[in-house]
RNA sequence: GGAGAGGUCGCGUAGUCUGGCCUAGCGCGCACGCCUGGAGAGCGUGUUCACCGAAAGGUGACGAGGGUUCGAAUCCCUCCCUCUCCGCCA
């Protein structure tokens, strides 16, 4: 949620920020329409509960039966008014909350404009491509042949964009999150685990309710949705929360299966384990003031990094541009880490600087030491990473010539053992 | 799932039966002041948040949402959560 009064006082801005986000439509105007409108109520209806309210306490304290009820019934349409004045401060209000509920986060200053993906700017590269003296496979290959990946059993059992991990398979991607959190641990971050199932107040507060709602598994007779992201259950912790300044900042890191229906993306990324409606992922979150989120933001980013570097993976540092910004983050980097077999760079990460827009819907504040008003805290998100993709990126960097995958070194206390997947 | 007890301004409680001096009392904690060589004790003062308003001031919030009423913490309905017991169960 942005703030009304940015809207009241900045229109000209929020109107360029909606743009460059390529939304066609900017509802400003409406907006403000509605504000004028919900404030004039407010006021009618304000004097009128106060005249109630006194004459009430005189109607209590009357002796005289007769003057007594002629207050009441004067009091029983002034009641009746202020139920009329209710009704529409109501409707106006709904109205306003509907629209101001998917504005997007303001870009900051520094995203460069652009249009789509396309127009992302790579910031840096870190490592080189490795050379091989075969043809690398891609893991949908790798994966079956080693019988670590069985994607058959997946559809047998769920349906399309669902497999199997099997034995050193399924150890691997459990050594890679084991590994991730506790990388993430010695960073600073607290370890969290929490309910993979939400109501929709928590999803509403996280910004995924209610523009994303295609995108979510819902139960059918219960307020429980599954978690597309541990950003959701990680940012409820403290929702409607007042955190003490001295407890700023908060590093939270979490790991969650993840659910997608991924109705948007139909028909994309079909082969392999790119895509899934159910993936792994570790996650960084940060709850710290206003003045230090863009510092935080870069600390997260080094720790995301780190994370690559330490597994060998050779990767880049891209600036995402206005237009594929996601819905509440105000700045993005996207770490990519490059798969030799599948011929592509992977989006492993994404750590955006969400500013007070989460903080906003899900109501978290924090009491400054010096005694001031409440401010809203700004948050972060960061993967810390994605698991089918650096799953991917594992078996199709350290992949040899005979067809077996090397165990990376920082994984092998949680191999059990396994030095080699063949 | 069944029965019972609860949810009040940081924490603990009073208030609910009998609607209106509840403008929510008291204790603890916290802050400031007085006192003190200093500290403690004592005394005094203050101590929620949101919204509307230039301000004065006003409105709302007693788990959430409805209803009754001139007026609801208080009466009625629905829901949520916690605790105790029972049932079921990894």
């Amino acid at each position: 949620m942005i703030d009304l009064n940015l809207i009241r006082e900045q229109p000209q801005l929020v109107k360029k920020s909606l743009s460059d986000r390529q939304m066609e439509t900017t509802p400003v105007e409406q907006i403000l329409e509605l504000d004028e409108k919900r404030r004039e109520i407010i006021q009618q209806v304000e004097a009128l509960k106060a005249e109630r309210n006194a004459v009430s306490k005189e109607i209590g304290r009357m002796k005289d039966a007769q003057a007594r009820q002629e207050k009441i019934d004067a009091m029983k349409k002034v009641g009746e008014q202020i139920a009329e004045l209710d009704e529409n401060l109501r409707i106006v209000e709904s109205e306003l909350n509907e629209i101001l509920a998917i504005i997007p986060n303001i870009p900051d200053e520094r995203v460069p404009y652009g249009k789509d993906e396309h127009d992302n700017v790579v910031l840096r590269t870190v490592g080189e491509k490795p050379k091989f003296s075969f043809e690398p496979l891609p893991h949908w290959d790798l994966g079956p042949r080693l019988g670590i990946i069985n994607f058959e059993q997946g559809v047998k059992i769920t349906g399309s964009r669902f497999y199997v991990l099997s034995g050193a398979g399924a150890r691997l991607q459990r050594a890679l999150i084991s590994w991730m959190i506790d990388l993430h641990n010695r960073q600073g971050y607290t370890e969290k685990y929490t309910p993979f199932m939400v109501k929709g107040e928590t999803l509403f507060g996280a910004g995924q309710l209610p523009k994303f709602q295609d995108n979510l598994y819902k139960d059918h007779e219960e307020d429980l949705w599954m978690v597309p992201t541990a950003e959701v259950p990680l940012t409820g912790l403290h929702m409607n929360d007042v955190i003490d300044e001295a407890d700023l900042p908060i590093y939270y890191a979490a790991y969650t299966p993840c659910f997608r229906r991924e109705k948007m993306s139909a028909g994309r990324d079909v082969r392999g384990i790119k895509r899934g409606h159910q993936f792994d992922k570790v996650e960084m979150y940060k709850y710290c003031k206003p003045e230090n989120s863009n510092d935080e933001l870069e600390k997260m980013r080094q720790d995301a990094e780190q994370t690559c570097a330490e597994l060998g993976l050779t990767y880049r540092v891209v600036q995402l541009c206005s237009g594929d910004l996601g819905f509440g983050a105000s700045i993005t980097y996207d770490i990519e880490v490059w798969a030799p077999g599948c011929n592509e760079w992977l989006e492993v990460s994404s750590i955006s600087n969400v500013t007070d827009f989460q903080a906003r819907r899900a109501n978290i504040k924090y009491r400054p030491s010096d005694g001031g008003k409440l401010r809203y805290v700004h948050t972060l998100n960061g993967s810390g990473l994605g698991m089918p993709r650096t799953f991917i990126a594992v078996l199709e960097n350290y992949q040899q010539a005979d067809g077996s995958v090397v165990i990376p070194q920082v994984l092998k206390p949680w191999m059990g053992g396994i030095e080699v997947i063949r």
